[in-house]
DNA sequence: CAACTTCGAATTGTTAACAATCAGACAATA
DNA sequence: TATTGTCTGATTGTTAACAATTCGAAGTTG
C-alpha cells in the first residue's frame, strides 16, 4: 500500500490492531484480565478510547466481557465450533474471491506478493506471531476487496479461530499454500484459488 | 423466563436493543445520521453511554459508523450477500439445534411455545415489527441455548438480514413455519426440526 | 456565474474527575 | 471449623466539560 493512501488509523483502530496482534502473539494469556489503566498509559490517552477499542474487540471475539469486571482474552472454541466456523470461514471467502477476482488490480498482485513474501520470510525465521499476523492479514485482503460488510463478519468468525492457534506443524507448507492462493489470483484463475484456499482453512 | 433469573441489562444493552428494534421496525430511515445527543437525552444518560450502545450496534452491522461523522442506519445487502448471509444462518442454526437439542428442558419448552403464541398474535394484527422481533427472538433462543460465542456471530449475520426485511407476503405462513420448528423441539425431533428450520430461512 | 475561501454552528472525539461495583482479607459468630 | 458480615483497595461505569473535526452557508474572486 502506498503511503499516500494509507488510512489514518484512529485511536480507537489503533488500540485494536495492536492488542489483537499481542493477543495472537500469545503475549497475554486467557482468563488473566486486561486492564483498562495500565493500556492507557502505554498509548498516552486517556482510558475513554481504551475502553471503546476493548469493547470493540469483545464484540470480535477476541476478548470476553464481564459487567463491572472487565475483559479477559477468549478461550479457545470447542472442536465442533471450530469445525463450523472452518467451515463458515471457506463460504464467505470462497463467495468474496467469486466478487473480486476480476475487479483486481495490478496493484492488488503487488500487494499480494509483497504480503507473500513477508510471510515466506517470516516462516523461515520461525517467527509464529508474525506467521499468524500475516496469515490474517492475506486473507482479510481479499475479504475486504470484496465487501467491508462482509469483512466485519469474516473477522469476528476468523479471530475465533485464530485463539486456537497453537503450533504449526510445518511453517513451509503454510507458506506454500499461500503461494498457490496468491499465484491463483494473479492468473485470475477463480477455480483454482478457491480449491487451494479451501485446502489452507483446515479443520484442527 | 422467570423473574428471578431475569438478568438486569446494563445501560448499553438497553439502549442496544431498544434502538436495535426501532431500526427493524423501521422507524429510522437510512442514509440518516443517529445522533448521539437526543438519544442520550431520551434516555436519560450522558451521551458516554450512548456512544457505548451505537458503537456496538456498529460492530453488529446494524449501524455504519463513518470516523468523525456519527453512525447511520445500515444499508440492506445485495442479493448476492443476501443468499449468503441466508446460508452461514442455516448452518450456524444448525449446529446449534444440534447442540442444544438434548439440553433443552421443560422450560425451555415452554418459553419457545410463548413466544410462538405472541408471534401468532402478531401475525393475525399484522404488527410488522412485532413480528420481526418475536421472530428475531425466537431463533436466537436457541442458539443462545448452544454458545454465547455464536450468538455473538450469529447475531451480527441475522441483523444484516432482516435490514432487508420489507414486507412478507403472507403473515400466517411466517407463523406456521415456527409453529412447525417449536412443535419439532419440544417433542425433541432434531431431523424435523432443522428442515422445518431450513425452510423458514428463505432466500429473499 | 461558477469556483474558491472563510467562517461558524453542529457534531463527534477526548479527557479527567467522580460514583458504583467487585474481590479479597480479616474479624465475629454459631 | 465453617459461615457470615464488614471493611478496603482496585477496577469499571458514568458524567460533564473541553478539543477537534465536519459541513454547509455565506461571502469573495476570477
Amino acid at each position: 500500500m502506498s503511503i499516500a493512501e494509507k488510512p489514518i488509523l484512529s485511536m480507537r483502530q489503533q488500540i485494536c490492531e495492536t492488542v489483537r496482534a499481542e493477543v495472537f502473539a500469545g503475549q497475554m494469556t486467557n482468563d488473566q484480565p486486561v486492564r483498562e489503566q495500565p493500556l492507557a498509559e502505554r498509548f498516552g490517552v486517556s482510558r475513554g478510547s481504551v475502553r471503546d477499542a476493548l469493547l470493540q474487540l469483545s464484540q470480535e471475539g477476541v476478548l470476553v466481557y464481564s459487567p463491572n469486571r472487565g475483559v479477559r482474552v477468549s478461550s479457545p472454541p470447542s472442536d465442533t465450533e471450530f469445525r463450523l466456523y472452518a467451515k463458515l470461514r471457506k463460504e464467505i471467502e470462497g463467495h468474496c474471491l467469486d466478487v473480486c477476482m476480476d475487479q483486481l488490480t495490478e496493484e492488488d498482485d503487488r500487494n499480494l506478493t509483497n504480503l507473500l513474501a513477508t510471510l515466506e520470510d517470516s516462516c523461515r525465521r520461525g517467527d509464529l506471531s508474525k506467521i499468524t499476523e500475516t496469515d490474517l492479514a492475506m486473507h482479510r485482503y481479499w475479504v475486504s476487496r470484496a465487501s467491508t460488510e462482509l469483512e466485519s463478519v469474516w473477522l469476528s468468525i476468523t479471530v475465533r479461530m485464530l485463539i486456537a492457534y497453537t503450533l504449526l506443524e510445518d511453517y513451509m507448507q503454510c507458506y506454500q499454500e499461500h503461494a498457490a492462493i496468491v499465484e491463483a489470483i494473479v492468473r485470475r484463475d477463480l477455480k483454482t484459488a478457491k480449491r487451494a484456499m479451501n485446502e489452507n482453512i483446515r479443520y484442527k
